[in-house]
RNA sequence: GUGGAUGUAGCGUAGUUGGUUAACGCGUCAGUUUGUGGCACUGAAGACCGUGGGUUCGAGUCCCAUCUUCCACCCCA
């Protein structure tokens, strides 16, 4: 038997209408925030992700599914919406369409990693963007949208990170500084962060390893590092979620994992798996440096398998509101003909497909958990008059047999 | 990429120190029931025991490889 390849999910029934379900409220979210939806390709030019996630990255590095196709170019499966997002905003000429722009995505991404729990090589992602925004009102506005979806959700033990991590005008200042205090002990680091201590000294910060946490703890901080002007757009952005109420905790540590954040960057966590559920930052270059003007902006990504995992279903999906039984040509016929009329006016009507037995399809509409059961047969085409049953108690009441009176019926 | 575990019908399991036609429960389909479901009873279908090698007279049981899934590291959503 063929397998599906490493690291992919089927859905089945029961947990798509689940998907379906959460879709539908994080739609209704995005709408009232008046965020449109965009939908990109799933593959992108291999440059794109490279000139925006950046090349450092683990995510360019070796997660990315890259290939020549026929034509020899180099394509890669998308690894994360943002960039896509962007060329797309800019490639449409999004930027002379009213400004801000406000987008949200739902799509599926890829990247060649270990699998485990939480993490898949194909997974979703639901993102928000905000294009053409520096002010810090943008950032809460994103922040509160993303909190937002924990609430409608019913999703407890979330807790939302924040860090600064400046410009590229303050983070030069604090780099030197970083690389002077990490150089002191640079023999007690682990190979990786030896290796990222030239290129992207930042990333040590985010360094698991014991030994290099340990000697992290009093490393300076990038906040006490920021430029006047990252300093109070972030104090702008904690004041208002303080009078906002909203809890949450600084953490210099964050660094998030692609190159091309600015200034806030945020997390929502979930607690009893610690797996962030949700990341995402302003990113004031990105815009810039895939070819388009100096345009600020700030998005979010949810990891929709991580968020299902914490999801409880608070709907049942639909039954069939009908199944029609009978037996024999004429009246397979009649039932064919109702059960269509009864489709096209909404009605979810199921009837036998297979030419079985009275006694199965009794059992089968039972088993589907349909409401009604009308059974068609010799004497009731002749009559014209039929007996339908309400399945759950079993009370049946004889109709003329046309679509008013089965209606009717169904509909008590 | 590194380390550890896992793999028997759709699902959950049994399979005794290697020994004939791989067992059970649930589910599926059908019959008892040409005219009313759930219960019950009867029967059927469904597994080359993850895959490929090897050891052996003989492998679901032992060995090797490989894949999958899960866990940890790493990284991230």
């Amino acid at each position: 038997m063929i397998q599906k390849p490493k690291g992919t999910k089927d859905l089945l029934p029961e947990e798509s209408f689940k998907w379906q379900e959460v879709e539908n409220k994080l739609k209704k979210i995005f709408d009232s925030y008046n965020f449109k939806e965009i939908r990109v390709p799933v593959f992108e030019h291999t440059e794109l992700f490279q000139r925006s996630v950046g090349e450092t990255t683990d995510v360019v590095q070796k997660e990315m599914y890259t290939f020549e196709d026929k034509g020899g170019r180099s394509i890669t499966l998308r690894p994360e919406g943002t960039a896509g997002v962007i060329r797309a905003y800019l490639e449409n000429g999004m930027g002379s369409m009213p400004s801000p722009t406000k987008l949200w995505y739902n799509m599926a991404m890829y990247r060649y990693e270990n699998v485990q729990k939480g993490r898949l090589r194909e997974f979703h992602q639901i993102g928000a963007e905000i294009i053409g925004s520096s002010s810090y009102l943008a950032d809460v506005e994103i922040i509160l949208m993303a909190n937002e979806i924990f609430k409608k959700l019913n999703i407890p033990n979330i807790k939302l990170t924040l860090n600064s991590i400046g410009c590229p005008k303050c983070r030069q200042e604090y780099q030197k500084v970083l690389k002077e205090f990490i150089g002191k002990n640079l023999e007690q680091y682990c190979d990786t962060c030896k290796s990222r201590f030239e290129k992207n000294p930042m990333r040590i910060l985010d360094c698991k390893e014991r030994k290099c946490k340990e000697l992290n703890i009093n490393a300076p901080k990038m906040i006490d590092y920021l430029c006047e002007e990252c300093k109070e757009h972030f104090e702008n952005v904690q004041e208002t979620l303080k009078n906002l109420k909203l809890d949450y905790e600084i953490n210099s540590s964050i660094v998030r994992g692609l190159d091309y954040y600015t200034k806030t960057v945020f997390e929502f966590i979930d607690e009893t798996t610690s797996l962030t559920v949700l990341g995402g930052g302003r990113y004031d270059e990105l815009v810039q440096e895939l070819g388009g003007p100096k345009t600020s902006a700030i998005g979010f990504a949810l990891g929709v398998e991580r968020l299902m995992e914490m999801y409880k279903n608070e709907e049942e999906d639909k039954k069939p509101d009908l199944y029609i039984l009978s037996a024999g040509q004429n009246e397979n016929q009649k039932a064919l003909e109702l059960s269509q009329e009864l489709r096209s006016k909404g009605y979810i009507i199921e009837k036998d497909i297979c030419e079985r037995s009275f006694g199965s399809q009794m059992k089968y509409s039972n088993k589907i958990n349909a409401r009604y059961l009308l059974v068609i047969g010799e004497n009731e085409l002749q009559s014209g008059k039929a007996k339908i049953k309400e399945m759950k108690t079993g009370v049946e009441s004889e109709i003329s047999l046309n679509l008013e009176e089965i209606i009717k019926a169904i509909e008590k």
